[in-house]
DNA sequence: GAAGATTGACAAATCAATCTTA
DNA sequence: TAAGATTGATTTGTCAATCTTC
């Protein structure tokens, strides 16, 4: 009745008409707006990039992390864990940012079975602006539409999310228990 | 220094180390978690029902929906609008669900260019446990971890977003502005 | 001509298999 | 044997072209 059923469309296919009933109508808004608008905002960001400087997210992911280290080389193995793409996808966008004279791939001077990817001057720039160009769309798109107390509860109610469904990566590795992010 | 930056983790790379200073830890632990989440929910969503059901989250969407409607039967546009998957994308995934006799294709009487999917009884079953199987896992991985008024602002927070995202669809075929969720 | 559906070509990502070197 | 990288096959999705019927 309200406009919160608006934004509660398709969740009811996955969920079953017998949530109408069980869950709150905010129950229902939260869960579906966390799973509707990110791949919008994604989709949408994606072409902005690609529009402004032919660059998808994760070839700026890749892009990026190379520019936040000393020298901007990184090897492919600690790009694929620093972006959370595999390895095999590392490898075949680094073949197009290399044809693209972006990143160069150098061997790895102490390890024959490593290959580093080296940002070039082109690269660094190119990684410079589209950063710029997506902290505006964040801006526009994400940070414009809320208020201070609803950042700060996105972000303790991500970070507890995020808690539980990556308890790995921390110091025991014995209580890892099927965490939703581990590998 | 404190928690937040756990799950700050990635977002530097897109965004460039500028948001350091320039952006708060609220705004970045926000918009980090709501592009890091969904992805890996949706994940493990689609390994258990996999696992329990043989079926992805978009094959459910479809079964979801038909189980909505009286007669369980609807054209492939109307499931493909209802959905948000394309009508191509449907037309192959119904190939699929026919082959394991969740649906049926059936030519609609009145409009000859229609094709009708009908659920099977056997669909109509799998959807129901299968929604059952999805709503304990929404209930697991996301609303145990947040409390009532947590769900609240996310609520509200993501139908504003959505209203800032898609302000078409409304009566107004004129001011449309290029929402995000635009087709 | 436009709507409904299908099909082919492509994009982005994963996984499995393989090759080389530690 | 395990780690790093590459390659091939497969999944999930889009878009463009086509065919049929309105």
């Amino acid at each position: 009745m309200t406009a919160l059923n608006d934004t509660t469309g398709r969740i009811g296919y996955f969920l079953g008409d017998v949530i109408e009933s069980e869950w709150t109508a905010e129950q229902r808004a939260a869960w579906s707006g966390l799973m509707d608008i990110p791949p919008g905002l994604r989709r949408e960001h994606n072409r902005e990039l690609e529009a402004s400087h032919r660059l998808t997210l994760s070839m700026l992911g890749l892009l990026g992390r190379l520019a936040s280290v000393a020298d901007h080389v990184l090897g492919l193995s600690d790009l694929a864990r620093a972006t959370g793409l595999s390895l095999s996808r590392v490898s075949r966008v680094i073949d197009v940012l290399e044809g693209r004279k972006l990143v160069e791939r150098v061997r790895c001077p102490g390890d024959a079975r490593a290959v580093n990817a080296q940002l070039t001057d082109a690269g660094l720039d190119l990684a410079r602006n589209a950063q710029a160009t997506l902290r505006s769309a964040v801006r526009r798109d994400f940070l414009s539409a809320l208020d201070e107390t609803e950042v700060a509860v996105l972000a303790s109610a991500f970070e507890r999310l995020f808690a539980h469904a990556a308890p790995c990566e921390s110091a025991e590795p014995d209580a890892a228990g099927a965490g939703l992010l581990a590998e």
